[in-house]
DNA sequence: GCCAACGTTGGC
DNA sequence: GCCAACGTTGGC
């Protein structure tokens, strides 16, 4: 089992949004970096939801339940897509100023590669962000 | 609105 | 194949 952190902008697509479809095809990634981690998914894997521009907080958890295939969406049949489902919206959202505030968070790609939109989280980092998320 | 980080493009 | 210029993302 892996973890990962998702990025949406709620103005685009929030977890609202995600909640009311009930299950999500995440496409439109064209980035390299972010392809190989949605290519690393498997199904059952958790990933963390993250609003990026506004909010900047990790608000829910969503659960893989499709593999990654072609993006429809794309002109290149090499981008590719997984499908998400919601599992819970978290009671106390963690906020980017709280994980930044953290040293256990210091090496958390989320803090490093600011722009890369999916990325891969640690089973320790993941933990901590559940405490965080419920406490 | 600014700027840093990063990716992409195009000239050489 | 290098690198400067430019565009985009996302935090502040």
């Amino acid at each position: 089992m892996n973890y990962w952190l998702i990025k949406s902008e709620p103005d685009t697509y929030s977890w609202d949004d995600f909640v009311k479809e009930g299950k999500s095809m995440w496409d439109g990634v064209r980035n390299h970096t972010a392809r190989l981690n949605m290519m690393a998914m498997k199904e059952g894997d958790l990933a963390l939801f993250y609003h990026s521009n506004e909010g900047k907080e990790i608000v829910g958890l969503a659960k893989v339940v499709k593999e990654h295939y072609p993006d429809p969406t794309a002109d290149d049949p090499r981008w590719v897509v997984v499908n998400f489902v919601p599992v819970e919206k978290f009671p106390k959202p963690v906020t980017l100023k709280q994980i930044k505030a953290d040293k256990r968070f210091e090496d958390m790609a989320l803090v490093r590669l600011s722009r890369l939109s999916v990325g891969p989280v640690k089973p320790m980092e993941f933990d901590f962000i559940m405490q965080l998320a419920h406490d």
